[in-house]
Parts: structure tokens; sequence; C-alpha cells
DNA sequence: CATAATATGGCATACGTATACGTAGAGCGA
DNA sequence: TCGCTCTACGTATACGTATGCCATATTATG
């Protein structure tokens, strides 16, 4: 029946000392319908006084499952310093926490786009799916991310939810979100407002965003003003440099809309440095509630998303394309957070 | 010789096809001297071409080395909102890039301190050791420590340089950066120094940088005023707490150190709101250099960690360990960053 | 009381790799 | 020629678990 006992205690160790075989106590350990109750608290009892743990390993490599995923970041190389874009962090703590209530390992990694990450995961059997972060350029992406569905490869995305030829998203719903700003700063009487964020296919997130700002400003009567609207990515750099832009062109505004905090927060500084009062003179938006917009001065009123509801809807999408089943609705709430960026205390 | 070739190359697959043994294959593939240069090279060849990679698995089950490591994170436990301290954030990503450049997987998660997770990761065959990232309560992590220690876990921890019965450590060396902290502040003339952060047996790391405080006094023959000084924890609000608490004393001081950013952030917050000019009334030191502190305003003075050591020397300890080799030195450098918190422009 | 239907658990084996050990052939010196 | 040392591989097997299939004991059913 059993084998002798050994060092570190096996599932024929458990067997062993419960007088049954090996298998029954793997499927008691897995709660198995077929071993009556009694043997399996005997067989828990003594895999806790054992101390026994399942080898990881030899479980994954017999039931090839491993109850981990992947997840995979992606940066555009940047030169210098290594920060990581702390919106992703945010959103690695509510991946972390939901991963754990289910159970699953977590396996993480960085990436630059460039690289080849989308095999080596899933072909050497490490994880059961991907979750793509990705910030940068988007259509850099999309070659990698064709090859993956083509590939048959179980992942789930961060991002504009679009084309599920790129595979299966997650992302606020960042058209109402921008239409929400735009509400908030025309109720408070803006009506000249700009817009800093690179609003094409290659940022479609920032592109939705400006697309509700359009709409508010529509349904305001309002026409969009091209003079208004600066390209830039989601750096405090490059959003300072795009708000100066403005700035020296001399176009009048009363309000800026910025596509990410780290813009806002750029601009914020541009502002300042022209001798602007925020908001008196001119009102600031981001979006993403960094902790830093908490911390700016003055706050800065910004959109949130839902970070705990997108580490549990990407979660849970990726654990139903692995296991086939109909997955979660793709969008995340968002929310208006008011500081004094827009209204004086 | 070899088997048919199946759905999912293995390694068998590959032998087959270059009329050689599977075991030959393994070992052509991790590099033995006892494979010819032009049969790894076919097998190489072939590997390729099939789109082969190695099953982490069935590898790491027959070698019982999984070449990845855990990194645990642990907080107290804070009702409401989950964020993640940020200086650990900071820490992951430097902890990430240098573990990708080893060739080790990343395994990551959260941890309460008061959960059992000193047996899972390694008793499992996850992991071949843990980097252990704690803050809160020392006192409560210590029993745990030892626990590993005895258990004969291959780990790694960061924070106080101290006792080795709580295993290796990682860590800056907080008097030293206390002290620079204090000469600083004594170079520009503040004389009464206040200490905000508890700095006692249960934040150790925290009490080393208040007895780098002392040192600098000392030398320039000021004796520490315990009126001066407030334990608190490192959360704005506790920090911005501790400063009123100071104000609202009386007692008189041109200058403060926080032990850490965020208490340094609630400090400026209470003086700005008692009408303290920063730096001309009261200069403000911090510690970390988290994104937020470059973003205050003034910015804040403060002392930057070397991230990228620390995450390099935490690995690079960790291996040591593993392979039983000498470890690197614990110490971390630090430096100073002066921002407009103490000089003014 | 005989037989069918469960309930429970054993037996055999597969998963894919790594490694201890054995061995054929080449080269070489005596 | 013999034996020796190397080189370069093959043979056999172990790692620890999960699972398809079968066997026994137990109970229900007529």
């Amino acid at each position: 029946m059993g084998r002798k006992p050994s060092n570190r205690p096996t599932s024929f160790d458990i067997a062993y000392r419960a007088g049954v075989s090996q298998p029954t106590v793997s499927r008691a350990l897995r709660g198995s319908p077929s071993i009556s109750e009694a043997t399996r608290k005997r067989i828990e009892a003594i895999a806790r006084e054992l101390n026994y743990s399942v080898d990881k390993n030899a479980s994954s490599l017999r039931s090839k499952r491993t109850n981990t995923i992947a997840l995979l970041f992606f940066e555009e190389d940047t030169p210098g310093d290594s920060k990581i874009n702390p919106f992703f962090l945010a959103m690695l703590g509510a991946i972390t926490r939901h991963s754990a209530k289910r159970g699953l390992d977590l396996l993480i990694s960085f990436q630059r786009m460039e690289d080849d990450w989308h095999v080596r995961y899933l072909d050497s059997h490490r994880a059961d799916g991907l979750i793509l972060l990705g910030y940068g350029d988007y259509t850099l992406y999309r070659s990698r991310l064709r090859d993956l569905v083509e590939h048959g490869t179980h992942f789930v995305r961060w991002g504009a939810v679009d084309d599920p030829a790129f595979g299966a998203a997650i992302g606020s719903d960042n058209v109402q979100a921008g239409r929400m700003a735009g509400e908030h700063l025309l109720d408070l009487g803006h009506r000249r407002i700009a817009f800093l964020g690179q609003a094409d296919e290659h940022y479609p997130e920032f592109a939705d965003r400006y697309g509700g700002l359009c709409e508010a400003l529509d349904a305001a009567g309002i026409a969009p003003d091209d003079a208004l609207r600066r390209d830039t990515i989601s750096h405090e750099d490059l959003g300072r440099a795009a708000m100066q832009d403005i700035l020296d062109a001399g176009t009048q505004f009363d309000a800026v809309f910025a596509a990410s905090d780290l813009i806002a927060l750029g601009a914020m500084a541009a502002l300042r440095a022209a001798g602007k009062r925020i908001p008196e003179d001119v009102a600031v938006i981001g979006f993403d509630d960094l902790p830093a917009a908490a911390m700016a001065s003055p706050g800065l009123t910004t959109i949130a998303q839902d970070m705990r509801a997108a580490g549990e809807r990407l979660i849970d999408a990726l654990l139903a394309r692995i296991e086939e089943r109909a997955p979660p609705s793709p969008l995340i709430g968002t929310r208006l957070i008011v500081r004094e960026s827009t209204t004086p205390r």
C-alpha cells in the first residue's frame, strides 16, 4: 500500500500514516467526492501535522494547470530613470489582492514592447494565462496582440475596449468619463476648455476621453477648438511643455482637461510659472487620481477609475477565457473627484 | 532511441528529429560541456524551429530548482483603502528588473502580518527563496522571522540591518543618513530641530534615523530635546497630527526632520495651516524621495535611497544564500536631495 | 435471499525533464 | 597489440502528483 516515510513529506508519507494509498490522499486533499468524510478528515489532520504541502511542480506537471497567472507590464523604452507608471502600480495592488482571493499565484514581469514576450510564459507552462498592462504607443502593441490571439493564448489586457481581434480588454468607459469631466467644467461656467493628450489611434484611451469632452461641448453648443488641443503622452515634463505651448500661442482659455494626472500636474506647473491662478484664472482637471493628485496644491480635481473593480474584472475575465465561460462586462466605472483645482475652497 | 513526435513539442520530439536521445537534448539546451558543439547547434536549431520551450514544471520537479523567487509584501492591516506604500512600489520596480537580468521569475504576493505565509511558498516548491518587504510594527514581525530562520528558509528582507537571528537584511545606512539630514539642517543654521517618527524598537529604521540626527546634534554641541519629538508611523494624516501636536505645545522650533516623506508631507500641511512659511519659518526634510516629494510645493528636501542598488543587492544576497556563497554588503547608499523646503529659491 | 446499484478506494500509469551511471569509439603511449 | 584516458553520448530511472479504470464492501431492491 504505502512506502516508507522519507525526509520532506510527500503524499506517500501521508498515505502511509493514514493507511491508505497515495491517490486517496491526492483525492482527499483536492476534495474529491469519492472519498468519505471520515477518511478526508483523517488525511487532512495528518497532512497538517506533518506540515505537508502539495508540490506545485508535480501537481502542475500532471494536471496541466498551474493556477498561476502572469502579469506582464510593458513600457516604451524610456532611458534613464526606471520609474514605473504609478497608475499601473495601483492596478498591481488590486490585481494581487484579487488573485489571492481566487487562489492564484501571480508571476510578474516587466517587458519592453520590442521583446518577444508573447511565447515564453505559456509555452513553458509557467502560467495558465496572461494579463497585459501596456502603456505607450498602441500601434506598436497591436501586432503582438494579434499574434497572441492567433496563437490561441489566454490573455486579457487593460486598455481601450475596442476590436476583439486584439484580444479581450477591460477598461474604463473613457468616453463617458471624458464627458463627465467636460460637464463638470461646463457646469462651473467654463467655456474655453483646452485638452492635453495625444488623441489619436496611438493612444485610443486618450482619444476616447477627448471624444467624451467633445460630446459634452456639443451638448452645450460649443465647437471644439483645435487651437486648444495639444498632443502629449503621459509625462509631467511633456504636459508642462504642452501647456506652455498653448500659453505661448496666446489663445485664451479658462480650463484645462488633461488626459492624465501626470500631464495635469505638469500643466499646473506651467500655469503657475505663467502667473495664472488655479482655479480662478484656469481650472484644471486630470485623470487617474494618482496619490500625487491629492498631494498637489491646489489639490487636483480628477477622474478616478475604480481600481478594485478593474483588478477583479481582469482576473475574472481571464479565468472566464481559460475555462471557456462567458466573460464579465468589460467596462469599469469612473468617478469624479472634485478638489481645489476646479473649485476654490 | 527516440519516440514519435506528438502535439506540443517535448524534448523527445527534438531528440527524434535530431537523431539523438532525450537526455542529450536536455544536456545540449542546458549547455552541458559533455555535448559536442556540433550536436548542440543542431539541437538548438531544431528547438527553435519547433518553437520548443522547456516545461518549467517538469524541469523544476526533477531538478529541485525553480529559478523563481517569491516577493512577499507585508502590511499592517489597514482597513478601508488598500493603497500600497509607494516606497515599496518603487522597490518592486528595481527588484523586477534585476531578477529578470538574473533569469529569475518573480512570484509576488501581498500578505497580512498575521497570516502564516512562512510555509506556503517554499514547502510547495514554488520558489527557491523569499524576499520580504515588510512595513509596520517590527516586533510583530520578529517571531515569524525567527521561525523562518529556524526552518532553514532561504530569505532576505529589506529593513533594519541588525541581529542576524532575524535573517539576512539589506537596508540603507539609516544612522548615516539621519546624520546627513541633521547636518544639512545645521549647516543652514537651524538649531531647534523637531523629529517626527516612532523611534523605538517597533520601528528600528526610524530609530536609526533619529540616532543619526542626534549624532549630528551632538557634534554641533546641541542636546536633543524630547519636547521636539513625536512618535508617528508613516502616514500623511498621522504626520500632520504629530506636527500639529508640537505646534499646539508651543515649543519653538525652526526645522523638522520627518522619518518619511509621507510624514513630512503631512507635517507641511499642518505648518501651512498654522501660517508658517516653509522654509523661512520652518525648514522641512523628509526621507524616501517619493514621487510626491518633488511634486509638493514647496518641493520637499529629502533623503533618497538607492533603489536600484537595493533591488540588486536583495536579489544577489538571496542568491548567495541559496547557493551558500558569501553575501554582498548589506548597506545601501543614500543621497541628500535638496529642494525648496529647506532652501528658498 | 439473490442481485443490482452505490460508495469508497486501490492499481497502474502518465506528465516531461534531469542526472547517475555505463559504454562505444577515438586517440595515444608503451 | 593492449590497455588507458577522454569524449560524447545512450540507458535507466526518479521527481511527486493526478486520474482512468477496476475491485471490493455495503446497501438497496425485488
